[in-house]
DNA sequence: TTACTTATTGAGACTTGGTATCAATAAGCG
DNA sequence: CGCTTATTGATACCAAGTCTCAATAAGTAA
């Protein structure tokens, strides 16, 4: 349940220490992307955020995604349904996995990766400065469903 | 040096064996490919091709790029370029690394990988059927010349 | 509260990466 | 060589994302 552990309030005073005026649109933004259990794209976040706010601008929302994204809030899915979608970001957790069947985002514990990270650098010599690392398969709940 | 291990007959091999026919853009773009050590976009191996076959077409190009993708001879690159750089696959080296100050990429043996998905599997109770993993930073060359 | 300054916003034009169409071309094969 | 059919090239098209600029609204000081 990674929604438990975000706060939009959090993500607020982070735009703001930015040196960014705090908006509506960023409030709306903000909870959309806190709240989502899915990987959402610029696109889904403009149509879910005109439900509550009609005339929130596409070049807003994408404005602010790139902020979101630079500001470490949110974070990049590289997937299978293209590389433009979002999921919020949990500090410690940065292993992401995404279901394919059912879409969800589960994030995972990133010590392991955070190790096979220096055992790397030790044996090829390069300085890793920032990975990725995305699994992709049946999460828990759909293996029991199928 | 990932080159010393492609050979673009081989290739040629796996596109006649997917039921192709072998064509010369094929072999153009193979060549391109195989022998890249940078990741390439379809736009630039298209620009590439055009200079040893000046009537090579665009759509060809990204057809080709996407059949190579499909049959796993070429991978994509989820990079800070963007998402649609392709370098060639070599089998058991899935550990991708790139150079942010030359932009090579290097391949990593993918047995830590392989075991740490292994663990996760374990421990998160899902079933993983897919991996990417990309690390970046300063190559060992790009280091000692800074 | 009001007036002022300036960052943010919305609308829409624009750019760019990529796809669809379709007639022309060239593999593969008898 | 000639037939059949996949592949190709040119070009029109589409959609995601960016740019521009006048209008708006946050923050600030009186």
């Amino acid at each position: 349940m990674p929604s438990k552990t975000i706060n939009p309030e959090d993500w607020l005073t982070a735009l703001d220490k930015s040196g960014l005026r705090v908006t509506s649109v960023q409030e709306t933004l903000i909870d959309i992307f806190a709240h989502s259990e899915y990987p959402l794209s610029a696109e889904q976040a403009w149509e879910i955020a005109r439900q509550s706010r009609p005339k929130t601008g596409r070049a807003t929302v994408y404005r602010m995604v790139e902020k979101l994204e630079n500001l470490g809030l949110i974070r990049r899915v590289h997937g299978y349904q293209g590389c433009s979608h979002f999921v919020p970001t949990l500090p410690e957790l940065m292993m992401l996995f995404i279901c394919l069947s059912c879409g969800r985002a589960d994030y995972l514990d990133s010590q392991p990766l955070n190790d096979l990270i220096q055992q790397s650098e030790h044996i090829s010599g390069h300085h890793i400065t920032d990975s990725r690392l995305q699994l992709f398969g049946a999460c828990a709940d759909c293996q029991q469903n199928a």
